[in-house]
DNA sequence: ACTTACGGTAAGCTATGACTTACGCCGCCG
DNA sequence: CGGCGGCGTAAGTCATAGCTTACCGTAAGT
C-alpha cells in the first residue's frame, strides 16, 4: 500500500517539478531550490515529503546532501496503475450495470 | 498535462476506494455511496473530482447516473510515470553530481 | 578555533479541500 | 398528476497542507 503515500506526494506541482529535475540526474538541495519562487525551506519540506514517499533517497556529500529518484518508489506506483488500467480497459460497456438491488 | 488533474484526483483515500468500487464495473451513485461513513453528496463531490480529472465518465440510466471508468485518463498517467521511471532508472549512480559551481 | 556555506527543524499563518445540511431538479410509478 | 426516489449544487464549518521566518547543527576552509 505504499503507493498512496507516493500518489499523495506526487499531487503537488511544485514537488513533481522537483521530480523533474532530478530527472536529468542528483541534485544538492541548494541548486533544486534554484529557480522556484519559494523558499528553501519549503524545498527542504517537500523533499522530505518524497523521501518518506519512498519516491527520492538521500546521499550526503560533504555538507551537502544530495537527493537522486528512486526507481523501486515508482515501480510500486506503476504497478498500482498498471492494474487499475487493465480493469478500466476490460471494458464494461455494458449500459446495464449491476441490478441496483444488489446491495453490492 | 491532464496527468496533473488524475494525480491530485488520486491523492485521496476515498477517491481511490471509489474506483475500487469501480473495477468490478459501473455503479449507480446510490451503490457507490454505500458502505462509505461519508454521506452521499460527498460521494457526488469526489465523483465529479474523478470525472473533471478524466478518470471517469458518466452515463445517465433512467434517474440515475452510472459512473465507469474511464481508461484513457489512466493511460495518460501511465505514460507520465513510465517516462519518470525509465529516467529514474537510467542510474545516476554516480555518488559524484553536476559540479555546484554551475548554476543549472 | 573562528567563520561561512549548507540544510534540516520549529512555530505560526493562511488558503484550500473535504465534509455536512439544506435545497431544487428530474425521471418514474401509482 | 401528485408523490417519491435518485443526485447534483450551494453555503458554511473545520482540519490540514504548504508557506514563511527564525534558529540550530554540522562540514569544510583558513
Amino acid at each position: 500500500m505504499t503507493y498512496a503515500a507516493a500518489l499523495q506526494a506526487l499531487a503537488d506541482p511544485t514537488r513533481r517539478a522537483i521530480l523533474e529535475k532530478l530527472r536529468h540526474g542528483p541534485r544538492s538541495v541548494g541548486q533544486l531550490a534554484q529557480g522556484f519562487q519559494i523558499s528553501r525551506p519549503a524545498v527542504s519540506q517537500h523533499l522530505r515529503v518524497l523521501c518518506c514517499a519512498g519516491l527520492l533517497d538521500v546521499v550526503p556529500v560533504g555538507a551537502r546532501r544530495v537527493y537522486r529518484l528512486r526507481p523501486e518508489g515508482l515501480a510500486q506506483l506503476r504497478v498500482y496503475l498498471e492494474d487499475l488500467w487493465r480493469d478500466a480497459l476490460r471494458g464494461f460497456d455494458a449500459p446495464e450495470f449491476p441490478a441496483p438491488r444488489d446491495g453490492t
